[in-house]
RNA sequence: GGGCGCUUAGCUCAGUUGGUAGAGCACCGCCUUCACACGGCGGUGGUCGCAGGUUCGAGUCCUGCAGCGCCCACCA
């Protein structure tokens, strides 16, 4: 472990080793292969759990390309990483990909132009054509599989190597994906152990559903979007011969039609309470009931309670124990009804029958269309449909707006946590704080437990069978749990304990669970996959809870509030004591870069242009939360720091060999000043906030450039004698390597090659600076000498200002030297003169000052020297 | 409808206990200077969204309003 030492400080000749022409080309090229046969960022897994940073990494979607907004945010991570190893902590840093889910099933199919059916027999040794073949061509569940790893395997080299270029200090010796073995082990163990607590339960019941993709999907998932609508106002022939009116956007319903409902006071409908109603068209009696969610100020007061409409339907429907009629299909379409038969009664089944004819096997929107031309034909439609634009949830992934079907469904308990959840989020530390708001919002509008069973084939499989009772019936309610040491298991190859695979499918034998869980309820172990759970307990025990979560703001209600549910559930616990939120990558008119875009800016090519350093400082330079502009001229900025870097090291690296004690005052002045930046630099970083430490440091970089190397110039040439010298060459070094260590984790390519002109090891395993180290330099500085210290920098530096701004004015060439500049300054000025009258005498290339005591500061510039010829 | 954030130079943004407005980019001028033309030096540019309030003093604290963005809810 490397500490503080002095040597880190100052220069050893024979070590050095300075480059003709330093050049930022082929850094990234040199330098990654290095660490990682050096095992820079390899993870010290002997340490104890306090000497340990442990960080959360997003597992990024394979089945996407990486764009600049990754870039973007997992510098910031790779930033602190850095930090906290130089600071001395093993920092365990995995990568993950997220390769499962319905993202890689669509990416695959379009591939390979394939879709699965898992009523296929596995095919061995299948390979897929070498064009996508239209229409596509079906392959089992097996096969398909086969081509999601393959293909998400390919992805993976990609995204890895440019991961490496970036910079990134992960180590890449322990890397998982989401639908790796250990992923599905510990999925499908985390989903037994909560079985077993009774936190997760399959329930029949009305789900969210996409009918595209033909699955479930949760609350987390949804996203509304705007689309026209229209409200019918339609007639229900009353019991006593009059009609009563409701309005909905979606008649297509009406068959499904199981009650009215006004609210308890609306004295309007009061007198319809308890009595029934009759259906248009299908002239089936439905009660009407009285619920406080009814608005009276909306349509005519009175809304139409189908099986199912909307989420509020099914809070009707369970408040009110009303029975179903369920006409929508999973595929979205009208399904097949035999009018006149139990929970179809109608007046007139005939009649019924034949409105329902043109309606069934219609998707919903056709159906709707359908049937107002029927309403507007039997007299049921009052006026016209008045168009409007409403707010419809979709699956965020869906093209086709959400139905509510009722199905089987696995669900984890999330409803009765809230309130620990909500400590929970109150004990995490976010950055920024006000993130915290995202959370405790989700956390308090949840309104159901977490549907996490999916009907979909790229997944981690429930490890479950059900017996299949002798008349053929799978009793689900006798669920076969896969014992924990085979897991992972995939219940629709392996076998039940007890059972040969010929029984499968066959009454008395078993079935398999169908399903797939949701991408998120793997995702959101991922401390528990990086850190070891449960299999390895001694890197468990140094790694959980981990430090560090970092992760954009849009995924808090899934990814954050996930795995912050499951390892209360599974640990009592926070899964990591820090979240950092990143906020997102905005084209410069303020949008939220899109995919699109990303593409046309591919990020290696970003990389490649402005060099990862250039690239990283941009990000860098993004504060925490804080959506940040696409910005190239940045990325310019950065790369020219890089560049200014390298120069300036050279300039302070050559002619350096005369080394010894910090005498002189503007030497003292500047290392006083760089620990000061140390400081607030530290500070800054323990609080994340890494873009004021690259600010903090940046500026003090650019002013020792610009103020201080002129003015130790001529000195450290020898000018004033090898003393001068030797005091200017220990300061230039020890802030050099001051200097490098504080930019090393923004920009590692360009700090690591300067570092190896003269100094031995990594800079990114050197130790994060201190002021203490500095100080140590000085050894008999006292307060009142340091303040005189700064005094005499501070005017140095006027001088060099007001001397430069006259001779810019004068248009004069440097090469052409001032005869005498005059100053007038109050005799406090003055007394400090003497001691950097030589530098400046050098730097700004004037024959002499002529001093005299006075009120205020003026510097007359008295005449150059003729031009040169 | 509820919540959160933002609003400072043409652009992107800093401004940490309230004390005379900052940086970079862009723009203008000068300079090939022995670390650097992938450069250096200097300069122009802002009634800090609006209206009140607290204070000797407000970009900073309080109240209200407006615009923008995001999250959530409602969606008969």
């Amino acid at each position: 472990m490397p500490g503080p030492r002095a040597s880190l400080l100052s220069l050893d000749p024979a070590r050095l080793s300075l480059p003709e022409k330093p050049a930022l080309e082929g850094l990234e090229a040199k330098w990654t292969p290095r660490w990682d046969a050096d095992g820079v960022y390899a993870f010290d897994r002997s340490r104890a759990r306090d000497q340990v940073f442990a960080v959360d990494t997003p597992p990024p979607t394979v089945s996407g390309s990486l764009h600049v907004g990754h870039v973007f945010s997992y510098t910031h991570t790779d930033v602190i990483a850095r930090f906290q190893r130089m600071r001395g902590k093993a920092v365990f840093y995995p990568m993950g990909w997220d390769d499962n889910g319905l993202p890689t099933e669509r990416r695959v199919q379009n591939y390979y132009g394939v879709r699965c059916d898992p009523s296929l027999p596995y095919a061995p040794g299948f390979l897929p054509p070498t064009t996508p073949p239209k229409p596509p061509m079906s392959v089992s569940r097996p096969n398909f599989i086969e081509l999601c790893n393959r293909l998400t395997g390919e992805d993976e080299k990609v995204f890895e190597h440019l991961w490496r270029y970036l910079g990134l200090s992960v180590d890449w010796s322990m890397t998982y994906a989401t639908i790796g073995t250990r992923a599905q082990r510990v999925s499908q163990i985390a989903f037994l152990r909560l079985l077993s607590k009774g936190y997760a339960y399959q329930v029949e019941a009305p789900t969210l559903w996409d009918v595209d993709f033909k699955t479930a999907v949760a609350q987390a998932e949804l996203e509304d979007r705007d689309l026209a609508g229209a409200y019918h106002r339609i007639q229900f022939a009353k019991p006593d011969g009059g009609v009563v009116e409701i309005e909905t956007t979606r008649p297509e319903l009406i068959p499904a039609c199981v009650a009215l409902v006004a609210h308890p006071d609306d004295e309007r409908y009061q007198p319809l309470f308890g009595h029934d109603v009759i259906t248009p068209l299908f002239g089936v009696r439905v009660p009407v009931r009285a619920h406080t969610l009814a608005d009276p100020g909306k349509g005519s007061g009175i809304a139409m309670i189908c099986t199912f409409g909307d989420t509020t339907d099914v809070t009707w429907w369970r408040e009110l124990s009303l029975p179903v009629r369920a006409v929508l299909q999973p595929d979205g379409r009208l399904g097949a009804v035999s009018w006149g038969t139990k929970g179809w009664e109608s007046a007139d089944a005939e009649r019924a029958t034949r409105y329902y004819g043109e309606l069934q096997g219609l998707p919903a929107a056709k159906a709707r269309v359908k049937i107002a031309e029927q309403l507007r034909d039997s007299g049921d439609l009052v006026g016209e449909p008045r168009q409007i634009t409403h707010a419809v949830k979709f699956f965020e992934k869906g093209d086709r707006p959400l139905e509510i079907i009722t199905s089987r469904q696995w669900f984890f308990k999330t409803i009765e946590f809230r309130e620990p959840l909500l400590k929970r989020g109150a004990q995490l530390q976010w950055h920024p704080p006000y993130m915290q708001a995202r959370f405790e919002n989700w956390t308090n509008g949840l309104n159901g437990d977490w549907c996490v069973s999916r009907q979909r084939f790229f997944g981690v499989p429930f490890p479950l069978w059900y017996p299949i009772a002798a008349d053929g019936r799978v009793e689900y309610d006798k669920a076969i749990a896969a014992e924990e040491h085979r897991l992972p298991i995939d219940p629709s190859t392996d076998v039940p304990p007890g059972y040969r695979e010929d029984q499968r499918g066959v009454p008395g034998g078993f079935a398999g669970d169908p399903d797939v869980m949701d991408t998120w309820a793997t995702s959101s172990l991922t401390p528990q996959i990086a850190c070891g759970w449960p299999d390895d307990p001694d890197l468990f025990a140094r790694t959980f809870p981990m430090d560090l979560r970092p992760q954009a703001h849009d995924i808090i209600r899934t990814w954050l509030f996930d795995t912050v549910l499951r390892a209360e559930l599974e640990h009592d616990s926070l899964p990591w004591t820090n979240t950092a939120i990143s906020g997102w990558v905005l084209d410069p008119d303020r949008k939220k870069m899109s995919k699109s875009k990303g593409n046309v800016v591919t990020p290696m090519g970003l990389l490649e242009e402005h060099g990862s350093d250039g690239v990283r400082y941009w990000a860098a330079s993004g504060r925490p939360g804080t959506d940040t502009a696409f910005d190239t001229g940045q990325m310019k900025v950065g790369r020219r720091l890089a560049m200014k870097l390298l120069n300036a090291s050279k300039f302070v690296l050559a002619s350096s060999q005369l080394q010894g004690p910090i005498t002189a005052e503007v030497d003292r002045a500047i290392l006083q000043r760089l620990g000061q930046v140390i400081d607030a630099a530290t500070l800054d970083f323990e609080g994340y906030d890494y873009a004021r430490v690259l600010q903090r440091t940046e500026d003090f970089f650019w002013r020792f450039c610009d103020d201080y190397l002129e003015l130790v110039k001529g000195r450290r040439y020898g000018e004033q004698g090898p003393e001068g010298a030797a005091s200017a060459n220990s300061a230039l070094a020890a802030a050099l390597s001051v200097l490098l260590r504080l930019f090393a984790p923004f920009l590692p390519f360009v700090t690591e090659e300067v570092w190896s002109w003269w100094q031995p090891g990594s800079v990114h395993t050197s130790a994060w600076p201190t002021r203490a180290e500095l100080d140590a330099l000085l050894p008999e500085h006292a307060p009142a000498q340091d303040s005189r210290d700064q005094q005499i920098y501070d005017w140095a530096t006027t001088v060099l200002f007001e001397v430069r701004k006259q001779r810019s004015e004068a248009k004069q060439p440097l090469k052409v030297p001032i005869t005498q500049v005059a100053i007038t300054a109050p005799s406090a000025d003055l007394a400090l003169m003497p001691s950097v009258d030589a530098d400046l005498r050098a730097a700004l290339r004037v024959h002499r000052f002529e001093c005299a005591a006075g009120e205020g500061r003026t510097f007359a510039v008295a005449g150059y020297d003729a031009a040169p010829a």
